[in-house]
DNA sequence: CTCGTGACGGTAT
DNA sequence: TATACCGCCACGA
């Protein structure tokens, strides 16, 4: 039986995380057993395919806001997909992670 | 093997 | 409050 690489641990993770919910990138390392590393789990979600059925829109980082350049394409997307999903942003793109942060 | 990189985050200044 | 530093470590050149 082959162990789970990092990466197939971070897509369960992110996989429970629910619609109208997000969670952190600090929080999914340390659910999926590598405490600490959160650019690692960044890592895993910048090599998913495009068209894939993780929720990777659903981790932000823990300032509550969104981990690309403000403005861009792939920011924008994630921000609109997040909307659909019932998160709400402020005046400063910020997700209030008191009334939206996962807690399993 | 070494080295630069990064969808991060906590602490110091 | 904002910015700067690093620790972290898998990956790819």
């Amino acid at each position: 039986m082959g162990k789970k690489t990092n990466y197939q641990v971070i897509y369960e993770v992110v996989n429970r995380i629910p619609a109208g919910k997000v969670a952190t990138y600090g929080q999914i390392a340390m659910l999926a057993g590598i405490p600490g590393q959160a650019r690692q789990v960044g890592y895993a979600l910048h090599r998913l395919p495009s068209q894939t059925s993780i929720p990777w829109q659903r981790v932000i980082n823990s300032k509550g806001r969104i981990s690309f350049a403000e403005g861009s394409a792939i920011w924008n997307m994630q921000k609109v997909i997040l909307q659909s999903e019932g998160i709400q942003f402020d005046r400063t793109n910020t997700i209030s992670l008191r009334k939206y942060q996962w807690k399993p």
